[in-house]
DNA sequence: TATGAATGAGTCTTCATTCAT
DNA sequence: CATGAATGAAGACTCATTCAT
């Protein structure tokens, strides 16, 4: 399994959740979908794992489905906090970059259980109206890191190419290096801030003059 | 749903795999085991996509797990075969870096089932002796680039950090590119070469000097 | 078929075993078992016998094997429990020995599922630690027959051959005559009675003297 | 399902009982079927034990009934030439009973999975014409022997009861010998020859005078 | 609020049997 | 004669979900 964010310290994603049952369940279903993945998260796992009947949890969650996706609308919203902060902040844009993806890779390593839902598992496991909720509000999570990213560009500070384009360049490189460390829990990879500095300095480095 | 691969573009996959049904029947199962994950491909849903009885199946695989390991294997000894390939050539070994990345990474755009199968699949979902032999492959695989990158940094260069971390920065740099387009295939993403290139022009000119 | 022991008659088995729909189940099972043997007794036949759904059997017994060993151990303890008593009274070896086979062939011919799946059923069906247990408890029954035997040739009592011989053939023989009645039910046996006394009165005339 | 009456020849188990293959598959399925039980003997586990493969058991058999037709058939047939020769013999009535229910008890423990299948396996797996031609050939074959021990009766030396009640509990004795080591094969069991005198000697000495 | 019992749909897998070759 | 490929029915067992309590 995970290192798993069990300590009971990541109050951010708990926070606001709803009752204590409710995100004490959470906590379990989030370990169990990424420790089975989706169809191997029965919803008796993780009732057993939590201490009540399979019962219980239809007290607090429609289906399974809905686990999901609260768990998912948590940690986006998490992230969305957490970009929005940083915009606000009187920094040069390319400090918040750094800040964001720094910020981005710490959640993930974090809270590996809710990143993989979020950005890993294979798509279209679930659609409906919530999903399209979540899609939206992880749209606007992005936005705001793009527009950070424009605003360099408009500095005339990007070596090569748009800023749609370099965007993606840096949410893709920060994304691999935290997806494979959770899907590859076991290889003994260099410390979480050794990996986030050298990707950032590469990357940023290679795409920005000076 | 993912674009899948059904064109008999890759033959590279079918190749050597046995008999036409099997093969067939890998194709299929390739595409739904990425479309609905490990759990949620069922023996059914594989066979009806190919189109004959659930029961079909088992006069070409022993169970489900040993169709995922062949086509794991398949991929990840397409893979080697090319970094082989590219580590004989007389080539310097920044180049040699590229080419793999640039091989790596099309592969993952062609067969994306594959792909996603052995890089992105949530960890240990099969086990035994078989699995060993992929991750064996795997590891033979991964040594052939890192090797590469040292000898980058034995010519001096790197500009920071150890060829290690070096490798393991590029490598992850590429997955994120290739994992974000598989999972979100909606997105208007750009090309993939312009993608490729992009992210290798950045990440190598952080890293090397020159 | 079988003329089973449906009429609540054989209260002994269900008497410690469980729950009121566990005993129900178990009598099905019984029953099912001895009609088509262990492969045949599907856990389908069993629920619709019950009248419940297949899944319903899984709530009261981890699997099929569970159900067969459960049935076997009451058994033999019942019978155990009747050996251990006779032992226990104030009677010479010959009476206790008479009594014990008057017992044994009684149980037989009013649990004749049960009887069925202990002495008759083909070898090694199940195994692991529970059978285990079925067998040190047949064991134990067996020696305390055995011991009895053992009594009346230190009496010398016994016209010829050992003690050990003399058991398996009373023992044999009574066991014969179970059998037969068992799985040929349909024959026009005499009383159950009458035979009991006749095989005794044979087999025990022709072992002792006087 | 069950019609067909093919070669009809079979007198002994293996010589004549058709064609050379036929007899292998006949012996093949034989040892299947007590090691694993009627259901447990599948058509794929008998033709691998012949070294053929399923389909070709369709050439020999109309079905798996058919094959355990056959057997139980040649295996009475055996019995009912050996009582009848013995019927034939210029001896006294009590020696005929002997030597038949030597006989019995030989092939028992010579042919323990024949033995099995017609005189222990659970009653009724099988029906249908061909099933009653076995009955009828097993009564035959029993009413050979209880002729005989009307005989005995006839000459007044049978202490107690009718000849039909002592004919039951010989019959009765002896298959219990051989059925228990059958179906225990494993216990460290007295010699055949031992077991089988000590049986006849008891229970005889205690059926007749003199 | 919680649960034990129950179930229908669905899981992988195996079987006897057929058919074209 | 023999077989490899195929299949429909059925096997044990699991799951998400419901309902009476």
């Amino acid at each position: 399994m995970l290192t798993a964010t069990k300590p009971a310290k990541s109050t951010r994603l708990a926070k606001g959740c709803g009752h204590l049952r409710r995100a004490e369940i959470l906590k379990a279903a989030e370990r169990i979908f990424l420790r089975d993945g989706y169809q191997g998260a029965t919803i008796r796992k993780i009732a057993e794992d939590v201490g009540v009947s399979s019962t219980a949890l239809y007290m607090h969650f429609r289906d399974k489905d809905e686990m999901l996706l609260e768990i998912a609308e948590c940690a986006i919203n998490t992230l969305l906090a957490s970009n929005t902060e940083i915009v606000a902040r009187p920094l040069d844009p390319v400090s918040k970059v750094r800040l964001m993806l720094e910020a981005y890779m710490r959640f993930g390593f974090e809270n590996p259980n809710a990143y993989w839902l979020v950005y890993c598992s294979a798509p279209a496991q679930i659609s409906g109206p919530r999903q399209d909720q979540v899609n939206e509000l992880s749209a606007r999570c992005y936005e705001l890191f793009q527009t950070t990213v424009a605003q360099i560009e408009a500095q005339g500070r990007l070596k090569a190419g748009t800023s749609t384009l370099a965007a993606h360049i840096l949410w893709s490189a920060c994304h691999g290096l935290v997806s494979l460390r959770i899907s590859r829990p076991r290889r003994a990879w260099e410390s979480q801030e050794e990996l986030s500095t050298a990707m950032l300095d590469s990357v940023l480095g290679g795409l920005l003059v000076g």
